[in-house]
DNA sequence: ATTTACGTTTACGTTAACGTCAACTTAAGT
DNA sequence: ACTTAAGTTGACGTTAACGTAAACGTAAAT
């Protein structure tokens, strides 16, 4: 059912976020809920909105750098003349994208080797005593 | 050579960050060049520091992050007690990387369809009016 | 009727990560 | 001796992304 209906609170509770981080990104026109009477009243597009920010954030984006990706998706920007532009920002941005990649999996292959050193370091240490219960 | 010396500009200009930049990283103690009475005097390990600062953010991590992950290599916090929990910290790091990493995939997956997209549009433009020159 | 839960707006506070002067000092070149 | 280039310390300014608190409305539950 794509037509379903969520509170501020439903979605700050699912998504780990208070409703004064959802009423900022309205504020900064991340997100344009609906009202009854004076109550916000967010679709699943919303909701989607806010999934798409919050994993734009996770990878170190800022918000504004998340509403310029997320409009890629609109169809709105679709107007021709600037969709040149659009291919070349989805294509600079992908370029980043590759480039975080390989800087995670450096820093991930950095992070095997101190583990496995550590655990080496523990080992020996167990094996010249033995009193040390390893786990 | 690794024991090659650089001046505070030598840096800023390598990686293209200002002076100022690398002072506020001394001031936050990610770095502690040598002095040659007044001035910083860096070596290729507070090179290869600030390399992996640099790396850090652009992946979105702050500063201290940064820090924390640097310390992780570090020779002195193998004080064998704080091992399991540094053991710890680099899994739970490793798998924030991992998150990071499919993230990232999404959203190129994301951009991928955006871009060809774009493209389907330019052609369709192009064929029914054919004057526009596709490049 | 009033507590409780949930929501609202407005406004000021805060932290991180620098930028931007201003006012020197030091070393090197001419 | 003078200029120029590169460096220094300090102090204040700035932007992003919220947090926090005050003061209030609404609606269901007891």
């Amino acid at each position: 059912m794509p037509n379903k209906t969520y509170s501020i609170s439903d979605l700050a509770s699912e998504f780990g976020i208070t409703t004064r981080t959802i009423r900022f990104y309205e504020e900064k026109g991340l997100i344009s809920p609906l009202r009854e009477g004076q109550k916000r009243i967010y679709n699943s597009a919303d909701r989607v909105r806010i999934k798409l920010i919050l994993r734009g954030k996770r990878i170190g984006m800022t918000l504004q750098e998340c509403v310029d990706v997320i409009d890629m998706y609109d169809p709105e920007h679709n107007n021709a003349e600037q969709l040149h532009s659009l291919i070349t920002m989805v294509k600079e941005r992908r370029a980043q994208l590759e480039q975080q990649k390989q800087d995670i999996d450096d820093m991930l292959t950095g992070l095997v080797e101190v583990q496995s050193l550590c655990q080496q370091s523990l080992a020996n240490k167990s094996r010249h005593n033995p009193a040390t219960k390893p786990e």
